[in-house]
DNA sequence: TCGTTTATGGTAACCGGTGTCAATAAGTCT
DNA sequence: AGACTTATTGACACCGGTTACCATAAACGA
């Protein structure tokens, strides 16, 4: 490793630029009582020397620091990465940076990890994914904590600073309306886990269409799973050996529809010919299998990317949108019932 | 927000215990040299106050900070979550979180990126992903900066103490030669992206195989995407349009093998009946897909893993393994061509 | 012309830890 | 007993920024 020269400091630029600290700091800052010609020369030093504040420093004597956390316990690998691309894409260009931490859920400690995530690194704020997010001792402790955040949901959790939501169950029932228009009497149901606000917006969405055409959720057409493939995939066995069978089955992510479609390709079915499958979040994984999967887009990355800025912008923060729409993607998993 | 006391400090700490700061300091480092009635008493006091050492006052002392950083530019959203999983791994129960930074590799500021994320953050180790690890100029920074980095690699890319490396070349060329001895001759590749090591290792693997059956890899039968299911899916179109066809095609990863599958079933081609299909990486849309694709197992969670241990852990970095074993896992997407 | 305001920049203390080194108490050796 | 270690602890400066407050000089009003 090289022997390199220490990282220059606000003194070493004081110095050379002829002025004391507390003039650079203000140069740093941006601080408005300043002479230009002033404000000039300490600008030249810093550029000459390569000077980069020690954000350590800052955030000792400013008390704060300048990361943001992201807290998550969530199956959906893709909608994680896209809910850190869309922070990260708010946070580009700025001095914070992002920190992930997954959490258990299901840990006697859950809250505890998260408080001494939020201690330990002092965190400016925090963004947090369903299902943590549902529980309203998330909020109570970053209050408590002094964190700022945002909580990601499917329903009204929080006030508007605090959250940012998506109407999944309206969307759903728009989505599965159409498929009853279509001529689908029979749909199943892979259900989310049981602990999930998502996965019950989603399932009352699916009812609420069915009601409206005097239909009805069947017991056997309903197995839940939590998320996942493999979960997907043993519910989607249960639901589709009824008889008779469902013509159409929506599973409450794509990752289980994905599930679904590998059941039910696996016994023989043709889809959407002879059964419909209609997922919920429109991650890559529902347009690259085949046939690619009609869906319901669910606006991660926007809404991500809102909840970021309303953490660094706090003083901006109801600037930036909070409720956002889901919307059906048709692709080819679902057709209309023939004859 | 409730107004809460301030957070205790190490000052309130020595007060309460009767002693200095400096004692308390060494308890919390867990200084051997200190009498064990006043280790005791010290340990009371701060859990009591419930006191947890700010980490920005120790960064600012010890001149280094807790945070370990990621930097990738890889299509693979899979790859780069199980990445991460596998960095937490390790850092579990330390001081240290993990920072990410997506990058662009075509910018051509992705080194004054680097560098500024580096600098900006003073962060502890980096871990860098292909192909931005495959570049040199990545370690030479490093240095400068007095970062310890690790690259990820599928060649023998730098010392051990820098590295963690699989035998892709070596897997392929196996995965294939089983392929070959199945009875298939003419074997398609939808290749990786030029820049990348990664994708000339895999073609190389490819091309050794065939090579030690006296059989070669017509250019027709090649073209080469990004590592991403569009990308790939145009590739195997090209592939798959000439004539004859061929009864297995070789995708440089999962996504792009995917695609291919997708690309063969629009075509109304029966897999892996008439066409075999071998992908690389073993992320889960392999496995989720019908039928599930044989594809080759790249231990990206356990070099993930070990990487993380050599950063935070450098006095015993090479105790971590660096050589990793790639292997063949054969699922339904593959067969022996049929006479 | 003098006192008062306004702009500008300096000094010192502080944020909450750490290192260095000296001071004290206790034990060991001759 | 006196000198020498050794174990334990504290005083103090320092890490690299920030804020609070003061000092100076220029500009302004009377």
């Amino acid at each position: 490793m090289a022997n390199r020269e220490p990282k220059p400091t606000i003194n070493d630029v004081a110095r050379l630029a002829g002025v004391s600290k507390k003039t650079v700091s203000r140069v740093i800052n941006n601080s408005p009582l300043l002479n230009d010609a002033t404000r000039d020369k300490v600008t030249a030093v810093i550029r000459d020397l390569g000077y980069v504040p020690n954000p350590q420093a800052r955030a000792l004597a400013l008390r704060r620091n300048f990361l943001i956390g992201l807290i998550h316990d969530n199956p959906n690998a893709q909608m994680v990465l896209s809910v850190q691309e869309g922070m990260l894409d708010a946070m580009k260009g700025t001095e914070f940076a992002l920190v992930v931490r997954p959490v258990d859920r299901k840990s006697p400690h859950l809250f505890d990890d998260i408080r001494h995530f939020i201690e330990q690194q002092r965190l400016y704020g925090i963004y947090v994914l369903p299902p943590v997010s549902e529980n309203d001792e998330v909020a109570r402790l970053c209050a408590e904590l002094g964190c700022r955040y945002v909580r990601m949901g499917s329903a009204r959790l929080d006030d508007e600073e605090h959250l940012v939501e998506s109407n999944d169950r309206e969307a759903v029932r728009e989505a599965v309306d159409k498929l009853i228009r279509d001529g689908h009497t029979r749909i199943g149901h892979v259900a989310g886990p049981d602990g999930f606000r998502s996965a019950r917006e989603r399932e009352a969405g699916l009812r609420e269409a069915l009601l409206a055409h005097g239909l009805s959720l069947p017991d056997e057409l309903r197995a839940s799973g939590n998320y996942t493939f493999d979960s997907g995939y043993t519910a989607a066995k249960q639901v589709l050996s009824q008889n008779p069978r469902p013509t159409a089955i929506f599973a409450a992510n794509d990752e289980m529809a994905a599930a679904v479609l590998h059941a039910a390709l696996e016994q023989g079915l043709e889809v959407p010919r002879q059964l419909s499958i209609l997922g919920f979040d429109d991650t890559p994984i529902g347009a690259h299998i085949w046939p690619p999967l009609s869906t319901v887009r669910w606006p991660i990355r926007a809404m991500a990317r809102s909840a970021a800025f309303k953490l660094i912008q706090p003083e901006r923060a109801a600037e930036h949108k909070s409720f956002f729409r889901s919307e059906l993607v048709e692709r080819a998993s679902t057709a209309p019932l023939k004859g």
